[in-house]
DNA sequence: GGATGTTATATAACGTGTTATAGATTAAAT
DNA sequence: ATTTAATCTATAACACGTTATATAACATCC
């Protein structure tokens, strides 16, 4: 048995650690979805919900919304218009902003999705964080908000820039 | 501004998030590497720490210790034997395995990323995770060991094999 | 009102993870 | 001993993020 190294290094590896821990939990909850038999990607979903809850957004907005860069934001769009979830027409003031709307399909998905689907996920992800010390999406939107502010390489000590 | 929905949403979307997180942290860390002047990639970096650890490794313990799959450690052993900073040969006793081994030059990285650049890092990201109510550290752990003993969709309600 | 700059989306090329599968070597079984 | 099964690494195909850049539409300035 080989020693988990990412593990052992502690803060040095937070990065791969977190990645590794989301990517663990995305793949458990593609299960969770497919073992509903729905035909989406997990990925998608947050698409989705930001469209649910804020009505028509372009492309930009949607990449602003789930915290991914536009070219990505476009080819998950792109995907959802294949599958019929989604629509997309040009905005009437703006021919270059194309706004993206739930089809009746997709309207379809998230309310089933709402009611069903999403609070078993949530409610796994709870089970498995409850017995937690302290409140980890308190410290993950601090960890965020942190970033923001000053990203690593402004708080590494060699360039005190004082 | 459009609200973020993957933070709004959650537990539902912690997967997302914390890869999220974990891809801008990684992010992070290589420019803290680029601006040391050093030709490696972060991701590259628990591969060396594991071999300088626990000594020359196959392709499967090293997998093993970064936790990612084989065909992974496959590709970026490869890379660092490209870049000359590891050595690949069979295994003596069995020809199927191959061992990985720092060379001179991977040991001189390792030696001094040790002394300058993993301290460097890790004290930013500590800096950045000081604040925190609780031991990030030790709850994420605590997730992946929870994973480990159950999956989300054995946690999910829907089953409930009693 | 035409040149110039800015903004929004699309596309290309790449990085790095995954799963599925092939090839080579070792172990086991008849 | 030869066949069969298991193990280890390599390769192919794909998923989904990134950066860099092209194209189209709008805004501005003379």
């Amino acid at each position: 048995m080989v020693e988990d190294v990412v593990r052992t290094l502690g803060f040095l590896c937070m990065g791969s650690r977190l990645r590794r821990i989301g990517e663990r939990l995305q793949a458990d909850t593609q299960q969770v979805i497919d073992e509903a038999g729905l035909g989406i990607q997990a990925g998608q979903y947050p698409f989705l919900a930001a469209i649910d809850r804020a009505g028509p957004l372009t492309i930009g907005e949607l990449a602003q919304a789930v915290g991914i860069t536009q070219p990505g934001a476009t080819r998950t769009t792109g995907q959802l218009l294949e599958l019929g979830y989604v629509d997309m027409q040009p905005a009437p003031d703006d021919q270059r902003r194309r706004l993206v709307s739930l089809t009746a399909k997709g309207q379809d998905l998230v309310d089933y999705s709402k009611k069903v689907i999403w609070p078993r996920i949530a409610a796994a992800v709870a089970d498995l964080c409850g017995d937690l010390d302290g409140p980890i999406l308190e410290q993950l939107a601090a960890i965020e908000d942190g970033l923001a502010v000053a990203p690593l390489a402004r708080r590494s000590p060699v360039k005190e820039e004082t």
